[in-house]
Formats: structure tokens, C-alpha cells, sequence
DNA sequence: AGGCCGCTGTCACGGGAATGTCACATTACT
DNA sequence: AGTAATGTGACATTCCCGTGACAGCGGCCT
């Protein structure tokens, strides 16, 4: 199992740091964020396994984006844990109300904020019945790592496949290749972007070769780089 | 019905003893063990139907074995029950979370002992709705420790055996060499990941024995491991 | 006890697939 | 037309897997 990716949203540096540093003893992968701008964007960007959000934040306080978070179709399954000043613990109501799956409150022990997120992701991932994607007649069979198109099996590599994955998982919108290397070839890991095409052209032929229609899945965005836009499909 | 095999996991000879007496009276067939590794061998040679197991061993607790036993699907569905001491009466709740089938305290009536083994066999004897797995003409006797193919018996040894069982029971998802050797070797057994192609060498050339298009059942999945298909026999 | 035999785990070798990069062709936009 | 961006075929390298051989181990038979 690749490592979990947690945001924390905090606006002290110094709460960031320490959490960070406990978030990566245990191998999760930490992004950091001040503010609620900062955060949203990079949920969307990066799309983080869970959220630690802190309550006392300027510019809007943690609610408003627990609020909006819950709301959005894509985002309404991202768990989010609160943290809360003992002070103001009657907050902690209201947030559950809201949608938070757990809170804890300052200060707290790293250990026992590591237990609980590890029991809410085991919760979350376990629920995830369905272990498949679809697009079309196109299915993406994550368990048996295999690509279905009209009940026919597609030949390609694993870099395509993770690819196709990422994909579908985030459709309809336009990523550079810069952040496809960073989401789909994971982290330091230095390669030219131009590779990104050569395997956006292997994941469109191995399209081809099942069913010429789904090739056209794959779009360019030029001057940006690709998007997956299953959307034009039902119109040809 | 056969008299039932009931294997008794205990250091001290003594209660051994005791209990074979309680056991034979009672028409169970008795099998003894003074220590983890004899215990593990009798279980995997002998298939016993069901663990007598002290909580107290020398070299590795009782719980070591009750975890091996439970996270392998050969011994998975074994019932077993634990002895414990009064004193140490927490200990059951960690001991029925792993998966032991019942406990009872030091010192007990043999009676009361029979009784919940009667109990519990009843239970799993009705539970099991045929000891017998199939694909296709590929039939795996659970029982008997037996693989047949087209009414022709394979020769394999016992670890192919348990590989079969393993993906005949989770067919159709890939997995990786680290999780084969997690579930069909057994927590906390240090091999060569490689050692796994090995054994899916062996194994896939006892099907081949038997008839070539069912040792494509076994298929590689470059990068991942390896996967369990019966989907793909039917279309050939 | 000795020797045979089946099972297991490890290794080394070879082949083939997957990957990343380049050079060149093609396309799209000004 | 000219330029920048993308498509594409080819290639060397790396990585991964299949396979045969072999030694250790334990059981079983004589």
C-alpha cells in the first residue's frame, strides 16, 4: 500500500512542523496549508487521503470549509479529523453536525491523533465495496489489476495502467505533465515531462486496440497537457 | 460420523494426560503437543478438527499460534479453544479478539469442556457447505489433501496445495509475492520473495499435468504478482 | 545406522517486457 | 508562413520473471 497523503491546515508554522514531523515518522505523506484558500486548492490539486483541520483559523474559520467540503459530491467522502482548543470544546458538536469524522483536542499526544486516523482510514478504505471504475464499456478492475473494454481484456503496461487509474479517478479536468509525473510516477522521482507523452500515447493505442471510440477519452489540452473527459464520449 | 480428531496444545504433561483421558472416553481421537512447532507440524500433517490450546507456553504464547493459525486460509476456519488460568482471565478478551472459538478457565469439569466442544463442532460441521472447491473440472479435496483434474488425481506437494487453496478462494485479484508469502507461508516466516515464482512454477506445472489450458488459471501480473482467473477458462 | 526420496528454499542465468529518451514528423496557433 | 507544441517510431537500458540446477532437511524403509 503506497502512503497516505494528510493536509494539515493550521495557520501556526510551529504546529505544522510538529505535526509533520509526527505524521512522517509514520509514514504518511504530509502537505501544509495556513489558510482555507490554500487548502482547498490543495485538496483539489493533490487530493489528500484525510484532512487535519484546525478550528481557529483567520479568513474563515474551519467550519466554512468543513461546510463546503461536505457539500461537494467529490470531496464528501474525504475524512476529516478537527482539532480543537480544550477551551472550546462545544465547538466540537457543531463539527460533527457538520460532518467531521473524529476531533481531538489541543494538546494532544501524536500517538494517540496516528491511532485515531489509522482507524478511520482502515473504516474508510474497507468501505470502498465497489472496486472498480467504469467509464462507458470501458471497466478498470482495480483488484485484479486489469483493464476491461466490452468484456475484453486490454494489454498494457503498468505505468499505463496507473495512468488510466489516476484518470478516471479525476475526470473531466486538465492536468500538466508536470503534475501528472508528480501523482502518477510518484514524488522525486526525476523524469522528462516529455515521457509523459510517450505513455499517453501507449494508454491511447492500447484504447484503440479495444474499441477506436475510446481513444478519444485522452484529450490534449494545448499548452497545458491532458484531461480525461468521458463526458464527450456519449456524444459521438 | 467419524470420531473427530482434537489436537491438545499443552507444556505440561500432566494435563495432557488428563485431558486425553476426558477426551477418549468421550470418543475423540487425541493428538498431543508440548510446544508451538510440534503444534504447528500436527496441524498441518494431521489436519485435527479442532485446538485444544494452552494460554501459557514456553517459547512463544499461545496467542503466536492462535494469529498464524488464523490469518493462514488453510487453518483459517479451525476451531479453537483456549485454557487459561483464573488469574489470567484478561487475557481471553485479547484471545477471542484474534479469533479463538471459545475459552475456559483452570481448573474445569472435563463435562462442561465436551459440552462446548460438542457445541462448537456442531456449529462449524454445519457451517462447512461442502469441503470441496471447484473449477471448471478442477476439483481441490480439502479433506483429503487431494487436487483432481478431470477425475485424474495431480501430484503436489503440500505447499502448491495450500497455494491453490489460497487463490481458489480469492480468485480473480492480484496479488503480490509479499502477501502470498503472508498468507500461505504464515506471519513472521522469513523467505525470498523469489521463492514464491518457485512454488507458482511447481504448481503451475502439476496443473499443466493435468490439462495445459488450467495451468493458465495462474497468470503473472507484471510488476504486481499473481493472479487466479477462472473468468479467462471459460473464453478459451 | 545408512541410504533413498520427496519437499523446500536459494541462486544464477537468459530472455523478454517495460521504461525513458531522442530525433523527426505532424499539427495547431499567430 | 513560421513557430511552438505535440505525435510517433525507434532504440538502449533497465527491470522483472521463468526456469533449471542444487544443497539442506526430514521422513521412511531396509
Amino acid at each position: 500500500m503506497s502512503a497516505k497523503k494528510v493536509l494539515v491546515v493550521d495557520d501556526e508554522a510551529s504546529i505544522r512542523e510538529m505535526l509533520r514531523l509526527a505524521l512522517e515518522i509514520s509514514d504518511f505523506e504530509c502537505l501544509e496549508a495556513a489558510d482555507i484558500h490554500e487548502a482547498y486548492r490543495l485538496i483539489t490539486d493533490e487530493s489528500p487521503d484525510m484532512v487535519l483541520l484546525d478550528w481557529m483559523l483567520p479568513g474563515g474559520s474551519g467550519i466554512e470549509l468543513l461546510r463546503r467540503l461536505k457539500k461537494e459530491e467529490a470531496t464528501q467522502a474525504l475524512p476529516v479529523i478537527m482539532l480543537t482548543a480544550k477551551i472550546h470544546e462545544d465547538n466540537v458538536v457543531q463539527g460533527l453536525e457538520v460532518g467531521a469524522d473524529d476531533y481531538i483536542t489541543k494538546p494532544f499526544a501524536p500517538k494517540e491523533l496516528i491511532a485515531r486516523m489509522k482507524a478511520i482510514l482502515r473504516r474508510s478504505s474497507s468501505e470502498e465495496g465497489g472496486s472498480e471504475m467504469r467509464v462507458g464499456e470501458l471497466v478498470l478492475e482495480i483488484d485484479s489489476r486489469r483493464v476491461m473494454l466490452s468484456q475484453k481484456a486490454l494489454e498494457m503496461g503498468p505505468t499505463e495502467f496507473k495512468l488510466l487509474h489516476f484518470f478516471m479517478a479525476h475526470p473531466e479536468r486538465a492536468y500538466s505533465r508536470a503534475q501528472l509525473l508528480d501523482r502518477v510516477w510518484g514524488a522525486n522521482v526525476y523524469v522528462e515531462e516529455r515521457t509523459v507523452d510517450v505513455h499517453i500515447r501507449r494508454l491511447r493505442k492500447a484504447l484503440q486496440a479495444g474499441d477506436p471510440i475510446y481513444a478519444d477519452l485522452i484529450q490534449t489540452v494545448r499548452g497545458t497537457g491532458y484531461r480525461f473527459s468521458p463526458r464527450d464520449l456519449a456524444v459521438a
